[in-house]
Formats: structure tokens, C-alpha cells, sequence
DNA sequence: ATATTATTATAACGTACGTTAGGTATAGGA
DNA sequence: TCCTATACCTAACGTACGTTATAATAATAT
């Protein structure tokens, strides 16, 4: 037994390109099957249909991603913590920046049903809570926390989607400066580590 | 004749609907005339098939659409400038609202094939480049000219994002606070209007 | 060696799609 | 009044889809 167990594997590798390029209506399990090299049934083997391939993906998968991104962040400086995290995203295997844009093509409602929608928006307010508990202790009190926190998260959130949706690579230069351009002047001298490590 | 010439429109907004919805390949033309309450072939009668139904509004009308908005950004003061800009998008029509996210989900390469995807790209660089040297006349020397114009089209693309695609309603004051966390600081003292017009 | 289970394939089913053929009714111009 | 073009419809064609019935191989267990 256990053959080609990894057939299991190469099968949603293709369908997580197919989604992206043609979305869930788009894809055909014949184009699957073709890209991997196997036969039609073959999907319906290791998958019940076509819903529930789509659903490993963008309901499990895609999640599984982000909570493994998220223990990349590391606290203490904050700008260098963001400006790490995003820059890693260029470095990204295939497989995994395909599953990134899938996830944010769902999240953005432009793929995927009302059920995905709903798990996606579930899990966006934890990200901003927690987004607005890690800068607050590094802001001086005139700032308006709530306002920069979103700021931060709009623009992080272009960020991503200028490498994982567009596919473009940006240098961590640029990124440092564009999250500094809202976060410099607010931190606190005293931050935890590197206090002033943000290049003018 | 003429008996319902505006029947040609009623399709069109359907059709701008359900391609929203589901994608030009979840789109059916059996599911748009049901909308409309028409027949079938109506749609062929007004449209030659379903890609010529597309196109004339992601290439034609998205277009047009955007040209429009570009004269809604008043010269002058800049960051008042933008922060009507983006708030008037909450105010938009409805079948505005879905021609834009229409676009923007085709920019993203979301939806459409690459002949779409190339006419976005040209036409997303003239925007950078007139962003730019808009706001390039109100920078101090010191600043970093594209950085900024960088963040600001980032910033204020997720905000057109928040609006237009995710459906939420931004109020001014949030709007003016994010784009002024980018400009602010930056803005001449003599800024050929209202030197001074920001809120803290 | 044989029974059993895991992995693969061929062929087909029913359904729904994009599109068209062909026709009907209406209305203004001659 | 008849003609012609416009605005609409019902019905169907061919194709491609999701899915399954069925069967052949290959590996393992007994």
C-alpha cells in the first residue's frame, strides 16, 4: 500500500494553480487530472468531489498558513518584526504564495461561497486585536492607536498583496521605509531592543 | 422600434452582478437573463456572446469609469483632495460600486484572462506617475519623494479596497487621519490652499 | 499460493452550459 | 394596407462538465 500517497499531494498542488488562474467555477477536475498526469478518477479517489478538494485547501490549509506565519513575528522591534515578516513573503515557495493568494482571493470575496467568507471574517478580527495589542506598548500616548493600527494593517495588507496577489518582489529597504513612514515617529525611545535602528 | 432599448442595460447590470459574484466562468447566461426576466437569447441580441459581454465592461466601461473619477481629485490641497476622493466612493452607486470592483478584481488578475490583465498594468503606471508629481510639488526637499508616493498609492488602494470591495462604509475622519498619518508631515507651509486645514 | 486491499484506468451517465435556428408579434413608413 | 425592420420568444444542438460504475493491476497479508 502507499504507493503514490504523494499523487495525493500533486493533485492539490495543480488544483491550488488552477483556483488561483481560473477560480472555483473555472477549473475543471479534467485540467487536474491532466496537469498531474493522471487519470480523472484519480482525484475522485483521494477526493470525495470537487468542493471538498477546494474546502482542504482554503478552509484548512490556508489557515494552517497563516498561523504558521503569524509565530514568525517576533516581538520586541516592532518595524524590523513587520518589516521581516513581509519581506520573507518573497521568498516564499510556489506552492505556498499560491495558497497565500488563493486564501486572500477567497477573503476578499472573489472566490469560494458565503460559508468562506464568513471563516475568513471570523478570523480577520483576531488578526486586527492582535496586530493592535503588539504596537500599543510601543506608541507615546499622544498617538491615536486605533488609527495607526489600521493604517498599519492597510498598509501591510497592500504589501502582501503587491507580492503574494501581484507577484511583484519588493526590496526590504522599501518595505522598512513604507512601514516607518507610519510607525517611526510614534515608538517609544525605550522599546525592548534596536531602538534606533530605522535607516533616515 | 425602440420599444426596450433599455433592456440592453438591464443586462448589463446583471451581468456586472453575477460576475462579481462568480467569476466569468461561474457566470451563466441562462442566470442572467432569469434576472433581467428575459429569454435566453436576448442576450444575444444585444451582446454578440458572453466575452463581448465582458469585455465591454472591463474594458470599455471600467475604463471610462476610472476616467471619470480622475476628475473628481480636485489640485491643490492634496490631502483634502484624496480624502474626498476616497470617501465619495462610499457614496457611489450601486452598479458604480460593482463596475469598480469588477476592475479591480480583474486588476488583481483575479478574474479575466491576460489580455485584461495587460490593459490594468499600462494603465495602473500612468496612475503612479500622476500621483507622483501631484503630490511631489507639496513635499519638503528632504523627503523621499517616490517612497511617499508609494505608501500613498498603497494606502489608498486598500482603503478603495475597504469600500469597494470588501462593502464597508469608511468614515471622512478615518480617511483624513490615515492619509494624513503619510502627508502630513510632509506638506509645504505654502500649499496654494488651506495651509493648515488638518485635524490632530 | 491465494485472498485481500490499495491504487490505477476506461468508459459512460446525466446535467448544464454557450450558442443558434427558426419563428412570432409589433410598429412605423410607403 | 402591406412591407420591413425591430424586439422578442420556444426549442433545440453540440459540447464539456462533475461524477460514478466497473474493472484491471499491484502490493501486502495469511
Amino acid at each position: 500500500m502507499m504507493k503514490e500517497e504523494n499523487l495525493r499531494m500533486r493533485i492539490k498542488e495543480a488544483a491550488v494553480e488552477h483556483f488561483n488562474r481560473n477560480g472555483y467555477h473555472g477549473t475543471t477536475i479534467r485540467s487536474i487530472a491532466g496537469d498531474v498526469g493522471c487519470s480523472l478518477p484519480m482525484i475522485y479517489y483521494y477526493y470525495k468531489n470537487k468542493k471538498e478538494l477546494f474546502d482542504e485547501i482554503v478552509k484548512r490549509d490556508y489557515f494552517q498558513f497563516l498561523s504558521k506565519q503569524e509565530l514568525n513575528l517576533e516581538s520586541g522591534d516592532v518595524i524590523g518584526g513587520y518589516t521581516k515578516l513581509i519581506h520573507s513573503l518573497n521568498s516564499l515557495s510556489s506552492y505556498d504564495k499560491h495558497l497565500y493568494r488563493l486564501g486572500v482571493k477567497v477573503y476578499l470575496s472573489f472566490d469560494g461561497d458565503a460559508e468562506h467568507i464568513q471563516d475568513m471574517d471570523t478570523y480577520e478580527e483576531t488578526v486586527y486585536v492582535s496586530h493592535a495589542a503588539r504596537i500599543k506598548p510601543h506608541l507615546v500616548g499622544s498617538a491615536d492607536c486605533n488609527l495607526i493600527a489600521h493604517t498599519l494593517m492597510h498598509l501591510l495588507d497592500t504589501l502582501i498583496m503587491e507580492i503574494v496577489v501581484k507577484g511583484k518582489t519588493l526590496p526590504e529597504e522599501q518595505i522598512r521605509g513604507e512601514i516607518s513612514l507610519i510607525l517611526e515617529r510614534y515608538q517609544k525611545r525605550s522599546s525592548m531592543t534596536e531602538q534606533a535602528s530605522m535607516a533616515t
